[in-house]
RNA sequence: CGGGGUGUAGCGCAGCUUGGUUAGCGCGCAUGCUUUGGGAGCAUGAGGUCGGCGGUUCAAAUCCGCCCACCCCGACCA
């Protein structure tokens, strides 16, 4: 995607730290093109046919981006210039944490993954390719390696702790499966950045700020967000919080508390289990049941609910069979189960592992009576009594089984996925889950990296210690996406001001008409002076056109120089979230739209 | 990597079942005139290896085989 750009790339409104505007640097950096008869702005009417989400589709439509491959995207300007703006802010907010910029290569050499482990961990997802000389690299999906190394071969004394460095560039992953435009591309900008410190409270102080700056950044880029505690996955460590940003298409689902801050994605959500169901005390029996192997047919077969089961599921565990089971009416939690059997490798049975295993019979394997290398069941079910399970006889299931007497586990654990409407581990309120789009998450790596790849420092008594880090991420490119998902409607995208590729669109109607050519221009001019993006849509088109490109492309404030300009010389200013529309002359509308950028200023932070 | 689907002009699609002359439509594009507060009208025009390769046939966008690309549904990632 779109490389670093230098200043002339920065998108500065609302005041011009970053030496923008043209007062004083002598006119040396060129505005880009802004005007639409010669900016590359390729409309469509049609929306594209591979897009399914509306944030790929307007992206698409509204000239922002076109795909090159599968899950590879150019930014076209308008697009660059939206990802600039949410970089602006992420360096904004990165830079008053205390974090350093630092640009890190792609190209990665095997020997460094080879150090953490993760050359062979990480699978096909990294890209991976050889030079003229036949050695390996990789393209980095994520930088804790190359970080790592800076810093073990830079970093020697307690007195340059702590660091924290960052940066924000193109990461490539392959993805098993690319969708819905930037939300999971392949090739994707983001903002990584890593935390070295002396000791852990150190490290949970740069992970508190990080966690803190984050909050601000997805605020100022206009999204609703909620941080939720993650699962660490390939990354590794032990305390992490995801970002996510609540959107129907979003891949995660969290689960949060109505009644307090308790926010868990569902992959570790936890939720306190009712009383077990008990049964009658009578001894359990058999019962016929023909051909019904899933809880679904032997629930309406026997007219019990589905939470009066046990599902028996097998898995291959390290290549032996361990029995899971869950209540009837509940999913085991794959994510769950990979932390209580402390590996990854293990998957529920398939064709080829019924057949090697036959003395499990598919549908009708139960807890009673079972030869399992293991037996792990959910919390729930710990004391469960008047259950339903499969008899380990074909077409039979045992009725009335009690937890303890006619079986039990041999450990019982939080195996099964939160849901709606579940108690609340903390406060006993009710559990609520919704789809998110995770644009951020922060890990508190602890020794993960530092103690294998030695970057170890030397501590004020002597002693040489590993250095304890943290690792957080921001998806840019899939925030842009986010952000569209969160603010558009049938006609559009509404792009929040903080992110806009542009503060205001001006549409002169009528564009051969002189006096409001002139006039369109003027506004154009002086807002440039102020060092504000427009977008000026000098094209000879009708009114229709206009409009419509201006609804697609969402820019918030619009100046319509029209009818009522050639009346008593004033400007209509829509708003393109609100729709509202007051007519004013030129004078006014600078000073409402001063007022806007000023609002937007005191948004950045403070710079001591 | 499994399951399903699609590839025809820049974009969106029809044609394919039942092979048959110059392969169509809408949008967009070019030129001219008329238009211009919500995707204008008329006229003229340009633009296609029908995803690729091979096969069947007198004849293939159409039938067969292989390959490629892309999309959708499932295995935890910014």
């Amino acid at each position: 995607m779109v490389r670093q750009g230098g200043p002339a790339a920065g998108a500065a409104r609302g005041g011009g730290e970053d030496g923008r505007g043209d007062g004083g640097n002598g006119g040396v950096v060129r505005r880009s093109q802004m005007k639409q008869s010669s900016a590359f702005i390729p409309t469509l009417k049609d929306s594209p046919a591979d897009a399914e989400v509306a944030s790929h589709r307007l992206l698409v439509r509204a000239g922002f981006m076109r795909r090159v491959a599968s899950g590879i995207y150019e930014l076209l300007p308008l697009g660059a210039r939206v990802v600039r703006n949410i970089e602006r802010i992420v360096r904004e907010e990165m830079n008053a944490a205390g974090a350093q910029e630092v640009i890190l290569p792609i190209m990665q050499p095997r020997e460094l993954w080879e150090e953490s482990g993760r050359w062979s961990k990480y699978g096909p997802e990294m890209m991976r390719l050889k030079d003229r000389a036949d050695r390996d690299f990789g393209l980095g999906p994520t930088h804790e390696e190359v970080i790592t190394d800076l810093v073990r071969s830079n970093v020697s004394s307690w007195r340059d702790l702590p660091l924290n460095l960052y940066q924000i560039g193109d990461k490539f992953r392959d993805e098993m499966r690319p969708r819905f435009g930037l939300l999971r591309g392949r090739e994707f900008i983001m903002k990584d950045g890593y935390s070295f410190d002396r000791d852990e409270e150190g490290m949970r102080r740069s992970y508190q700020a990080m966690y803190d700056a984050y909050g601000r950044i997805f605020t100022r880029s206009g999204c609703t967000w909620r941080a939720v505690e993650a699962d660490t996955g390939l990354i590794g460590g032990d305390v992490s919080h995801e970002f996510m940003v609540p959107a129907a298409v979003g891949e995660d689902d969290i689960a949060y508390c109505e009644g307090c801050d308790y926010a868990a994605n569902v992959t570790l959500a936890t939720f306190k289990r009712a009383e077990p169901l008990r049964g009658e005390g009578k001894a359990a029996e058999k019962v016929h049941t023909p051909e019904k192997r899933t809880i679904e047919e032997v629930s309406s077969f026997l007219g019990l609910g589905p939470d009066r089961f046990i599902k028996c599921l097998m898995f291959l565990v390290e290549d032996k069979p361990v029995a899971v089971l869950v209540p009837g009416d509940r999913e085991a939690n794959e994510t769950k189960l990979e932390r209580v059997l402390g590996t990854d490798e293990f998957r529920l049975f398939i064709e080829d592992d019924w057949k090697r295993f036959p003395s499990y019979l598919q549908g009708f394997v139960g807890p009673v009576g079972l030869q399992a290398a293991e037996v792990i069941a959910d919390v729930a079910l710990a004391g469960a009594g008047g259950m339903v399970c499969g008899a380990n006889e074909e077409d039979y299931h045992l009725a009335g089984v009690d937890e303890g007497r006619d079986f039990t586990a041999g450990r019982f654990e939080d195996i099964t996925s939160a849901r709606e409407g579940d108690v609340c581990p903390r406060c006993s309120g009710t559990l609520r889950i919704e789809a998110g789009i995770e644009v951020g998450q922060v890990f508190q790596l602890g020794l993960k990296y530092s103690e294998p790849m030695r970057c170890y420092y030397d501590d004020e008594d002597g002693v040489s210690r590993p250095m304890v880090m943290g690792t957080y991420g921001i998806g840019v490119t899939r925030l842009m996406s986010a952000i569209i998902e969160q603010h558009h409607d049938e006609r559009g995208m509404l792009w929040p001001l903080a992110v806009a590729p542009a503060l205001l669109h001006i549409l002169p109607l009528n564009y051969e008409r002189e006096e409001r050519r002139s006039a369109a221009r003027e506004l154009y001019e002086r807002c440039q002076e102020r060092g504000w993006e427009v977008l000026l849509d000098d094209r000879e088109e009708s009114a229709g056109v206009k409009f419509a490109d201006a609804d697609l492309i969402g820019i918030p404030y619009r100046a319509v120089v029209g009818k009522g300009y050639d009346e008593d010389g004033t400007i209509e200013l829509q708003v393109r979230t609100t729709g509202e529309k007051n007519k004013m002359d030129m004078d006014s509308l600078m000073g409402l739209l001063q007022q806007a950028v000023d609002t937007l200023a005191d948004e950045r932070p403070h710079v001591s």
